[in-house]
DNA sequence: TTGTAAGCGTTATCAT
DNA sequence: ATGATAACGCTTACAA
């Protein structure tokens, strides 16, 4: 085969004007049917599929997509149920839009000669997640005029956001373990920072963390329990809540209570629990955040903040969509739903 | 602000043409130290930021952008650590070709009006899975004359495509567990079609069988053990896995080992073993597929069969990218490499 | 090293 | 309902 053949190819062929042609592939505008007819057979016998897709882009000043920025590695970002849960939503709600997603890292963000949110042929910008490198990407962003909204980040001002009510959130799950008699509780929380190390929180490490998340959950927890001690993981997963839940029970006096930041990190401390004998939540109460299904952990029901992950990512596609149409928009809060399970008791 | 600047806004300013601005962007040539400071000079006082990537795309007729299309919705798909690990390598192949990835879903393939298979701005695509629509998508993507890879897929002849050793490797696996003396074996299989159905398998369903993964894993054991009850679960996940196991340990006289064709199937017959009070592997010995860490599974370390899912996925890029550079590329075959665990040991 | 010139393939506008 | 025309913003031979 050889060189492709153009609209107006097919314009010639079908002895039509190159905008019939063009107008037959977009609908626009209203053609006779014979016409359509012609033009179409005229593509067809080219082997013509339908107008390129980067003129038309250049054209229209549109090319139909959304960069999703992830602060790590995107491996990692899709081991978190949340951020799977959230590219759903905003799949499904830039689809009406006739958008795909192209995935970015904000790592990539300066890289030059490459596909990055600096070079990428975008209409608009999700960034996810609150690495300190948002306020690069934003900039970069912003530079290219492109709109953006933060999910699960913190922004400041001017910048639609994506927001949850963390702290009240973890607070009302606090309040819940206080009236279940607890007094010792102890927090199993997400990474502090992009470094993500393990290990016990000082108010140092505290100072400097950077992850808004972490940083608002534990606020709520130690609201009610100002003295908790709290053990960062390196990720939101099983194995790390099992490292963290074990550090966590190894106190002494052990505490009665665990109040982890993330279902994942919930069910390796209930690991934890049942490697040291404990019966959950007869001898130790475990809640979670987030609301997702943990894959294993049945017969257990996490006490948890359920989450509205996939309305998140569906509103962040919603945002887009309204600024692409011109609209101006503002940040949106959603909420977390307490919901009770099986993994909280009276304390023993 | 207004307008944005072009690059013969920028080239005026710094009173150069516009083919030495774009020169001192691309660095394709020397420049002056001086005409470049000058051009740099006065796109930052323009508030330019680079070339516009549509115009630029249009010229060189290249996105760099690689569609990534899934035969399930993106939740799904980012469940599996298979798919995962795969995304990973991919992401990484593309990235000195300096390529993004673009998300794409099978099921929106003919839709009119949206981005998609038939309307991005693709450079190349890999296909990932073999539902029955992987024909269209093949279609489409042949008819853009846009180059394409298919993994994990059966995709007929000429077209590349990244296999694995499905059939061998499970057999190697059977193999074992016929050495340790097992002769009533269950087999806790993939999904069969894009139905999904749960249940026992018998020969009507296999013959209309569509997943090429389950039916050659089936075949690998059943070269072994020619009469093994076989389930089909509904998706590849720890709770199925435990329904399957459940379904597989009812059986009179109970099999005193498990084939499940993924690790997250074995994570779950191993729970639903442990359930039915059975020891693993002194009672019933258990093999998985995949060779992923399963979330959770500690202390067990699963006798399994590994598949280099992040070097399939790195192989797909670097097909795409040769394929990109005009080289013919061939089907890659991989092999998996057996991994004895803890889960298997000698008959009861 | 820099400039000139010619498109890349499409679509919006306006006139017919 | 259809057509002529003019961009869209950039890159790259090739010439100077």
């Amino acid at each position: 085969m050889g060189i492709r053949a153009t609209i107006a190819d097919v314009a010639r062929t079908a002895g039509v004007s190159a905008s019939t042609a063009s107008v037959v592939f977009s609908g626009k505008t209203a053609v006779t049917d014979a016409t359509r007819r012609r033009v179409l057979e005229a593509a067809a016998s080219l082997g013509y599929s339908g107008p390129d897709p980067r003129a038309a882009s250049l054209r229209t000043g549109r090319s139909g997509i959304v960069g999703v920025v992830f602060e790590e590695h995107l491996r990692t970002a899709f081991l978190d149920p949340v951020k799977t849960a959230l590219m759903d939503g905003l799949t499904d709600a830039v689809a009406p839009l006739g958008a795909g997603l192209l995935l970015l890292r904000d790592s990539d963000a300066g890289a030059q000669g490459g596909t990055s949110l600096g070079t990428a042929p975008l209409d608009a910008v999700v960034l996810v997640g609150c690495s300190g490198r948002i306020r690069e990407s934003l900039e970069i962003v912003h530079s290219r005029g492109i709109p953006v909204v933060v999910v699960e980040g913190d922004a400041g001002e001017g910048v639609p956001q994506i927001r949850l009510d963390n702290r009240d959130a973890q607070r009302h799950a606090a309040h819940h373990l206080r009236a279940l008699g607890h007094e010792r509780v102890g927090i199993a929380a997400l990474p502090l920072d992009a470094e993500r190390a393990r290990g016990p929180i000082d108010d140092e490490r505290l100072a400097a963390a950077t992850v808004a998340v972490t940083i608002d959950r534990l606020a709520g927890a130690r609201d009610v329990y100002p003295d908790a001690p709290a053990v960062a993981a390196s990720s939101s997963s099983i194995d790390e809540g099992l490292e963290a839940g074990r550090t966590l029970l190894a106190a002494q006096p052990r505490p009665t209570a665990i109040i982890a930041q993330s279902d994942l990190l919930a069910a390796g401390v209930i690991r934890a629990a049942e490697g040291a004998g404990l019966r959950v939540p007869e001898d130790l109460s475990v809640t979670g955040f987030d609301g997702i299904t943990v894959d294993g952990l049945a017969p257990y029901e996490l006490t948890t903040l359920v989450q509205p992950a996939v309305e998140k990512g569906r509103a962040a596609g919603e945002a887009v969509a309204r600024m692409l149409a011109g609209d101006t928009v503002e940040t949106i809060h959603f909420t977390c739903v307490f919901r009770e399970g099986n993994t909280t008791g009276a304390a023993p």
